[in-house]
DNA sequence: GCCAACGTTGGC
DNA sequence: GCCAACGTTGGC
């Protein structure tokens, strides 16, 4: 399968590049959205390049690289009833909701910022930048992806 | 199956 | 902190 390359929010606050990077490898838990899950389900593989943007922050943008490391699986946090991501509906039988792990590869020595991701005529078709978008996860093409390490680096 | 109400996301 | 946009829920 043809590697894939994927953008992925986290909320520094909750869990930053730099947590990433102390942890090595990360269990990707907490979507709750059938889109991102069905990307994670459908179409993720082992070694899929993903980008590490920071939302809710500032600053707000691209600050790393990490690559997909695990097929999806069950979301455990779903089973949990003291986890804000408790879902009862999503059982042990019948997972609603999965995850998959993510590996550090490179926190960038460039933060990329938003501000200048839209201001990059070559990166305006990114799907982040369209009107609303809140995907958690979305689709990158490789020639964005590959401009906005270069950016980073 | 419609749709109003509600909760969440996330940039500003 | 605001609020627009969107997804989900649930009554009908």
């Amino acid at each position: 399968m043809p590697k894939k390359y994927w953008l992925m929010k986290t909320e520094p606050g909750c869990f930053s590049i730099d947590d990433l990077k102390k942890a090595k490898v990360e269990p990707w838990d907490g979507v709750r959205n059938y889109q991102a899950r069905n990307f994670m389900r459908d179409e993720m593989s082992v070694g899929d390049g993903v980008l590490i943007y920071h939302s809710n922050s500032d600053p707000l943008g691209v600050a790393g690289m990490g690559r997909v490391a695990s097929k999806a699986y069950p979301d455990h946090t779903a089973f949990d009833k003291d986890s804000r991501h408790y879902d009862p509906k999503s059982t042990l039988e019948n997972p609603r909701w999965i995850m998959v792990d993510v590996e550090f590869k490179t926190k960038f020595k460039n933060f990329v910022l938003l501000a200048d991701i839209r201001k990059e005529a070559k990166l305006k078709e990114l799907r982040i930048l369209q009107k609303a978008n809140r995907l958690s996860i979305t689709p990158v093409d490789k020639k964005h992806f590959d401009l906005i390490v270069k950016m980073g680096s």
